[in-house]
DNA sequence: AGCACGCCGACT
DNA sequence: GTCGGCGTGCTC
């Protein structure tokens, strides 16, 4: 019989981007199933490469270009029917390369590696031999290079005197555990008992071990820790005949020795409630339809999840739960282990490759059946699936930025698709695109307004820092600030301090009248270019020299704004002596677990002012807080970014929500040289719908997302002409696929014009209809096939984050 | 990606 | 004359 497999293989280029037939080895015909790792040869030199089985089929157009298979790698599929379509989806949405999209959806430990080793034929003259090899089998390529043998290796090669060996592996690595299995009867262990001689008191106690176990094995760990028998003791029965020792494949479990409070549903509030009906009668009923749960910090959006999982569950199905990376806390991790336990998968980054690779593996082998984790755990490999919940839906860090640059967003709305299961975004601000959708009843709306333990929102009130600095106060703490963080210290109460690092110091304003320097055809801040000297908007490419003067109010004290952690921290020093103050930002939390450290120690309250950046705004939980403090609320504010207002009430009101978690009540203070600006205005007010309404004014008028989709490509290169030129190039092959209803904005060179000694150079382009553009697209990708061969880099970034 | 083929410059 | 430079094209 003859059996041919379609194959993608591991090489990520244009021209490589579709299956190659390779023929099925009668041995392998038996095993091979789709979606297995293979090894085959590849290209001229038939170098090994992996590859993934995509289809299997009776014969191929091409036979006499037929390559056998030169190995399996797995005993099971690593990819099931649905990740295999799903990859094809996904390579044409996002414009890049199959292999790319396969090896996303893959726990790291599957990637595969590759070495190389030269190996002498029988041909090879002894001498050569010898000087070459030494007397070994082979050597490896690494060496060879090392000894600059190349130049003398390839002559030999040529003439067929050595061959080049490939070897391809993977990072797969087992942890196993001892089982001990008694081989005698009870009868039989008494009367070996028996015949001990009385100072073999371990021997005895292994035998009556032995006879406890009856036909159970037991781990040589637990016959360790509860009975004082050690490996030596065991080995003696093994070489007796009384016992078998069997090494069995543990997973992993870097949650096994937590201390797990079972959790039980709690009850739900009448808002609650509903948003967990409609839910669950999707569930029940299979249908695709996307919630969008829209409810306050506070309001139990968390056990709404928990119970809806509950119900897929009972169900027979199973769940899909993405958490941003940075919320992904311990606490998060109890609460899901606690109601689920053992049935919960968790990946995070914080795990090792053989962590991350066994909890993938549980899911496999269906020992867990609810998947929480970030943004590539929406690959969970799970079957029947009964509902995908993204939590905090809005965060941008469910857009992958580097290829395949999807969103986790899109890929559950697929994923829902494909099993006819409901898909929760869950969110206090969900993004606009979300909301806009909601409206149009494309998501079904859910709000849930309330906190079900009854606290109030915290107050918030803004502080106008251009009124510190007329009273001549230029610190970084108003004075009203600092008055409530002296209130607190002598309350014993805790304080969080915000330190806002988005768009740091890339932008310049007014210290006197919070004057903002804007593109003049863009209504979007200039950004501050400190290598040519000069103020540019890499919209509309406008640019123009950095003022001295404010062009509003004349003063001389604009400048750039910014201020770094460190530097806060000195500061607030010098005017509280006694504070104890936890500072983290990426430099005190660079270590792993040093996270978790520095919380636990505010937690455990042994500071008393927690002063980070964004990464504080999400999730802490200290009831002891009663005083959030935001030192400079404007940052975000002007990025050059479309959506630099939508971030920054979102994080106002993200970090709102860490006061008054406890029975008393909190205050959160906005410190901003925009008082007046809506953003701030209206996260002060904690409206949402206010702010959605605005902001979608602004949207419009810009032709924004939602109102427009928008696509990003960019190109970089060593000389910045280069890239000019290619940039160009593709935007005249673009521009016949615009219609009235699409835009391009530039070429402009990127907001960091160099980055690595390499130019870069970008279009935009907001359009409307999908199809048109699409197929443009990728008839791009095909045109520049070998254009990375001349050291041009160009990405296609389809709804990118931000425009920078 | 990586390898072979192929067509031009400076060497035993 | 040939060794080797890297531009071009192809890989089941």
């Amino acid at each position: 019989m003859n059996l041919v497999a379609q194959v993608i293989v591991d090489v990520p280029t244009m021209q490589t981007n579709r299956p190659y037939d390779y023929s099925v080895p009668g041995q392998l015909q038996p095993v091979i199933q789709e979606g297995m790792r293979i090894v085959v040869p590849f290209g001229r030199g038939s170098r090994s490469v992996q590859g993934f089985v995509v289809g299997l089929k009776a014969k191929s157009e091409h036979p006499e270009k037929l390559k056998s298979i030169l190995e399996i790698m797995d005993l099971e599929p690593v990819l099931n029917k649905e990740l295999i379509e799903l990859g094809q989806a996904m390579s044409n949405e996002t414009y890049s390369f199959l292999i790319t999209c396969y090896q996303s959806m893959l726990p790291a430990a599957l990637r595969a590696s590759y070495e190389k080793f030269i190996v002498p034929s029988p041909e090879l003259n002894k001498e050569l031999a010898v000087s070459i090899f030494e007397g070994r089998g082979e050597i490896s390529w690494k060496e060879a290079e090392e000894r600059e043998l190349f130049s003398e290796l390839k002559k030999l090669k040529n003439k067929g005197l050595v061959k080049v060996r490939y070897e391809v592996s993977d990072h797969r690595t087992y942890q196993t555990i001892r089982m001990v299995k008694s081989l005698l009867s009870y009868e039989e262990a008494q009367k070996e008992s028996e015949n001990l001689r009385t100072t073999a008191k371990k021997q005895k106690l292994l035998l009556l071990t032995l006879q406890k176990m009856k036909e159970e094995s037991w781990s040589s760990k637990q016959l360790n820790q509860e009975y004082g028998l050690n490996n030596r003791d065991i080995k003696v029965g093994e070489e007796k005949g009384w016992l078998e020792i069997e090494e069995v494949r543990k997973y992993r479990n870097p949650y096994e020795d937590m201390d797990l409070e079972t959790t039980t549903a709690l009850d739900l509030s009448e808002e609650q409630q509903s948003a967990y009906r409609a839910i669950v009668s999707s569930i029940v009923k299979n249908e695709d339809q996307t919630y969008l749960l829209k409810g306050i910090t506070g309001s139990g959006k968390t056990e709404v999840y928990m119970q809806v999982i509950d119900e897929a569950l009972k169900e027979g199905k199973t769940a899909v739960v993405l958490v941003p990376e940075i919320s992904l806390t311990p606490q998060m991790v109890t609460q899901f282990k606690g109601r689920f336990g053992q049935r919960v998968a968790v990946m995070h980054s914080g795990l090792s490759d053989g962590e991350r690779y066994d909890e993938w593996q549980r899911l496999v082998s269906k020992e867990a059946d609810v998947v929480v984790g970030a943004r590539s755990s929406i690959f969970a490999p799970v079957e029947n699936l009964g509902v995908i919940i993204i939590d905090e839906e809005h965060e941008g860090s469910y857009k992958q930025n580097e290829n395949p640059r999807y969103h986790a967003r899109n890929v559950a709305k697929w994923r829902g698709n494909y099993h006819q299961c409901p898909v929760v975004l869950g969110s206090a601000t969900p993004s606009l695109e979300s909301r806009a959708r909601a409206s149009k009843d494309v998501y079904q709306l859910l709000e849930m307004n309330q906190r079900p333990t009854g606290q109030d929102l915290p107050g918030v009130e803004v502080v106008n820092l251009r009124d510190e600095a007329r009273q001549g106060n230029y610190s970084s703490f108003s004075n009203i600030l600092l008055e409530k963080i002296r209130d607190r210290l002598e309350k014993k109460e805790q304080i969080v301090l915000m330190l806002n690092r988005r768009g740091y110091s890339s932008f310049i304003m007014c210290r006197d009248c919070g004057f903002v320097l804007q593109c003049p055809n863009c209504d979007i801040a200039q950004t501050l270019h400190m290598d040519s000297k000069s103020m540019k908007c890499h919209y509309c490419g406008h640019e123009e020299n950095i003022p001295n003067h404010c062009p509003q109010c004349r003063s001389s004290s604009i400048r750039y704004y910014g201020t770094g952690t460190q530097k806060v921290e000195e500061e607030l020093k010098t005017v509280i002596e006694d504070a104890k103050i936890v500072r983290m930002d990426r430099d005190t939390t660079r270590r792993k677990g040093a996270h978790e450290k520095l919380l636990d120690r505010f937690g455990r309250g042994e500071a008393d002012i927690l002063l980070g950046t964004q990464m504080i705004a999400k999730g802490l939980d200290f009831p002891n807080v009663t005083l959030v403090g935001v030192l400079n609320a404007d940052t975000s504010l002007n990025l050059p970014d479309f959506r630099s207002s939508e971030k920054t009430f979102q994080l106002l009101t993200q970090v709102s929500g860490r006061a008054g978690r406890g029975d008393k009540s909190g205050e959160v203070l906005v410190q901003t040289y925009n008082p007046e600006h809506y953003a701030i205005q209206l996260a002060q007010r904690q409206d949402y719908d206010s702010f959605y309404k605005y902001e979608m004014q602004f949207r419009h008028k810009g032709n924004y997302p939602p109102y427009y989709f928008t696509l990003r490509i960019s190109v970089s290169h060593e000389v910045e002409r280069e890239a000019y030129l290619k940039v160009y190039e593709i935007s005249q092959f673009l521009k016949p696929a615009l219609n009235s209803t699409s835009t391009m904005l530039g070429p402009t060179p990127s907001a960091i014009a160099r980055t690595q000694n390499k130019y870069h150079y970008q279009i935009i382009i907001k359009y409307k209809n999908k199809s048109q553009l699409h197929d443009k697209v990728h008839e791009l990708m095909q045109k520049n096939q070998k254009e990375s061969l001349k050291g041009l880099q160009i990405t296609i970034d389809s709804e990118p984050n931000t425009f920078m």
